[in-house]
Parts: C-alpha cells; sequence; structure tokens
DNA sequence: ACAGCGCACATTGTACACAACCCGTTGCGC
DNA sequence: GCGCAACGGGTTGTGTACAATGTGCGCTGT
C-alpha cells in the first residue's frame, strides 16, 4: 500500500511520457496520460499527499502540476476541497465540440500553408502507431495518439496561441469521450487521418477542411451526449424531479 | 526603498482590481494591470522576493500568480532565471492575431444568437467606461477597458472553452498594442464597439461580423509591425546576420 | 593587458512545518 | 426522536528554511 516509484530524481525520462523537464514535467504528464487512458476516472479525488507519495516528490510539484491540468481543463481545483478528475457536462462537452470545430478547421487551412514534408512523415507515423494501438486492443493509448495526431497537425499550422488552445481542447475531448462514448469501437478512425494527411500533402485546402468536418461529424456522432450515460452530477441525473426554478436551493416535488 | 501595501489579509478589495478571489488572485490582478497600462515595461525583471515584499506575501502566492501570467503569456518563465515580462516579437504578434481574428468571428457570431439583454446592458455601459478613460488621458486604462469589452463579449458567447482562450489573446493583444503602437491617438476606437453593440442586438449575424473584422483591421493597421522598434530580442535584431539552418546553435558569419 | 578559471553572491527550486479550513461525528438540548 | 452545535480528524493553504543553479566579479597566469 506504500509503493512508490524510484524517486525519478535524475532519472532522464521515466516511462513513456517523460519530457525533458523538471519533475513537475513528468509529474503532469503521468497524471495526465493517467486520466486520458481512463485509469483515472472522472471524479476521483486526487489527493495531493498521495499523489507526493506515488511520485516520491513534495506536494509542492504535485500542486503545480495539478494547477497546469486544471488550466487545461482536464482537472477541478476546488478551493479548500481538493483536486478531482474533471467529468464534463454534456452542456460543456458541446461547448468544447463547439470550439474545436472552429480551431480545426482554421488548424487545417493553416497547415495546408505551412506543414513541412518532416511533418508530413511524422504526422503518418502517429497515424501508424494508433492503428497498432487500437489493433492490439489498448483503447486508451489509442484515444491518446489520436488526440497527439490533432495536436501535432496544430504544430504543422505554426502558431503558437493555436497550439496551445489546441492542447486544451485535444485534453478535455479526449476524456469526453472517455466518458461519453457509446460501445462503437471504431473511435477517431485513422483511415479519416490518414485522408486527411493526403489532402493536406496534394495542398488541398477544400478537401482538407471537408474531411476534418466530416471527421468531427464523425467523433460526435460516436457520442451519446443526449442521455446521460450515468452521470455523477446529481443536478442533472435527478433534474427531472427538480422544480425548475432559477435561483435558490431546489427541492424534490414529490 | 522598503514601502509595502497594508497586508491586504481580509481586506475586501483592495485599489481597482480586487477580485473577491485569495491573495493571488490580487497579486495576479495588480501585475496584470501593471502590465498592460505599460507601467511595467517588456524584459522587465519580476523578482519573486521583491514582489512578495511589495505585496506583503510569500513568494508562494508570488510564484503563482507568475505562473498565471506566464500561461497567458504575458510573462515569460525562464527557468532558473526568472520571470519577465514578455515582449512578443513580430512573428508571435501575428500569430496572436490571425488567432484572434478567427476567434473573433466566431464569437461575434455566438454572441448575436446568445446575448441577453443585460449583457447587452453592461457592454454599452463598459463602452462608456472605456470613452471617459480616453477622454481623461489614461490610455492604460482605456487599453485595459477595451480588452474587457472583447472578453465581455467573448462571455456573451457563452462558451467556457473560447472565454479562457479569448481571455489569453486579449492579455497579448493589449501587450503589443502597448509594445507596437504607433502614435496615432485613437486606439481601439470605442465608437466601433458601439456599432458592434448595435448590430448584435439587431441580431444581424452578417452586419456584426464585418464590423468586427473591419475593428481587428482598424486594430493592427495602427500597429508598425513591419519594421521592428528596437525590439530586445537579439536573435530577431541579428537575424539578417544569421545563418538559416534548422537545428543546432545558429552562428555567425564572418 | 587580456583570456580563462574559480569563487561568492544572488535568485530560483524544493521540501517541510504550521495554520486555516472543511467535513463527518458525537453529544447535548429541545 | 430530531435538530443543532461543538469537537476532532484530515486535507489544503501559506510561510519559511535549505539546497541547487545561474551570474558576475576578481584573481591568476601567460
Amino acid at each position: 500500500m506504500n509503493e512508490q516509484l524510484q524517486p525519478l530524481k535524475k532519472q532522464p525520462r521515466a516511462g513513456k511520457a517523460g519530457r525533458s523537464g523538471t519533475q513537475d514535467d513528468i509529474v503532469y504528464a503521468h497524471i495526465f496520460e493517467a486520466i486520458l487512458e481512463q485509469r483515472l476516472a472522472p471524479g476521483t479525488k486526487l489527493s495531493e499527499e498521495a499523489l507526493g507519495e506515488i511520485f516520491g516528490v513534495s506536494r509542492t510539484i504535485i500542486r503545480r502540476a495539478l494547477s497546469r491540468l486544471a488550466h487545461e481543463g482536464v482537472v477541478l481545483l476546488r478551493p479548500n476541497r481538493g483536486a478531482v478528475v474533471a467529468s464534463p457536462s454534456v452542456e460543456e462537452a458541446r461547448q468544447v465540440f463547439l470550439a474545436r470545430r472552429l480551431v480545426e478547421r482554421a488548424i487545417t487551412e493553416l497547415a495546408v500553408q505551412h506543414a513541412s514534408t518532416e511533418e508530413l512523415a511524422e504526422l503518418r507515423q502517429m497515424v501508424n502507431d494508433e492503428r497498432d494501438s487500437f489493433s492490439r486492443g489498448d483503447r486508451g493509448a489509442g484515444i491518446r495518439l489520436s488526440g497527439e495526431f490533432h495536436l501535432k497537425l496544430a504544430e504543422a499550422a505554426k502558431n503558437a496561441p493555436l497550439i496551445s488552445f489546441q492542447r486544451s481542447l485535444v485534453s478535455q475531448t479526449s476524456l469526453i469521450i472517455a466518458q461519453y462514448e457509446s460501445g462503437n469501437r471504431s473511435h477517431c478512425s485513422y483511415d479519416e487521418h490518414t485522408q486527411l494527411i493526403d489532402a493536406i500533402e496534394a495542398r488541398d485546402s477544400a478537401l482538407a477542411v471537408n474531411l476534418m468536418m466530416h471527421h468531427m461529424d464523425h467523433i460526435d456522432s460516436k457520442l451519446n451526449l443526449d442521455e446521460e450515460s450515468a452521470s455523477d452530477d446529481l443536478h442533472a441525473v435527478f433534474s427531472h424531479l427538480l422544480q425548475t426554478k432559477k435561483p435558490g436551493r431546489s427541492s424534490i416535488k414529490l
């Protein structure tokens, strides 16, 4: 019960997600991965002390990592009440998807203009990895890699603010997929990713944007955002029982 | 030299920027304002200890505030070297403006759909404040209020991710304006803001978007982003001397 | 005199200790 | 029996001490 990774002090990279940054980057990346791969369920409490013990660092580091995660929207930071894995509501999911459509359209157009040959090759490699993960049955890694594909695309668009925003949107999208996906197995279909790369390489902006928009359609057609599937938001679960008054504490009509 | 604000412990709001949050919100807001109103020049070093002494809090709080500011792009956090006020390069400025066009278009369309009567009234009030500031000659406050107008518009669009992104973009835009503005006095012309509100209130999406795009044109037509006015980015200043190789350390050709 | 090295100071990074706060429980009073 | 209030455990918020890193100055040797 008291297990702990090796102190990861100067260890160049720990596991897979190791970046070449300082400790909080490592902690950040690990928690991030764990959430996106659904090893941490939405609503799970993220105790600072427990995490600190697990990673062998002090609460200071954990706190910074949680703060970054909160900025990206995958963690909810409740004052004096601790951090929990975010569980986006249906409405929040819709907002994220709306914003993503917007950003993906722009990124696609820019990528058509600016993507280099090396970047296109990297993108193809990522699609391969993604396909491997899914065929290996590693759903979590698949979701993550699919997200990283879209992030790499944003980098090819060569616009720093958009990259940063896209990182946040992709994170939240992955969380939403993990939470709301209906049983359907073909997730972020990698075929569409491949076609998209082809269109970008051919510098066909109209086609690329079209493909991307259809891709977006497919993604949220796979989600059941209409009926809430076992939400842990009590207000949402029992909303049909509540009187729809505006402010104040809502009360059940018996 | 050792002056210090009163400890601002439970003081409901300190000065003008006081939010109803905990201490770091206050510190954050003060530094934020100081930067946007150009009381802190780009490149200025932000020593943690000095700021802590000024605000009467420990470095912990300052550190969090700086972290937030760094996330929004108005502060640059160099590992082990401290924080400085960001000084966006011309290229960075262009990227911010590109992203903003994108976001403002979307926000305008959404605001046309969702803006409530109260919000429109608030927006009009903000334009009034802005006009007052400029007529009073308070350029800094004018820039800030103009930014807050665009932020309020984002809130009327009712999309959380867009609001957050817009906050970051507006901050950086204000910094860019403060840095690159050519002497021209009519800044974010409030007339255009008023017309924009009228169009939104009339629910005329096409007109509103048109006005917003022209507004964006006016903003960066007031900047001289072509000639770098004494940039302190050495790489930019000496770029014509550098060999344009991709990776590795660039070296001068003598 | 100038280049190179090394030390000392200043500043940031991290850990830890104490204080404040929230929540669940227990006990009392009605 | 029920509601309310005080208490206690546990978790987070903040301040501070120490360690690590970067920077600048002075020293020395050529």
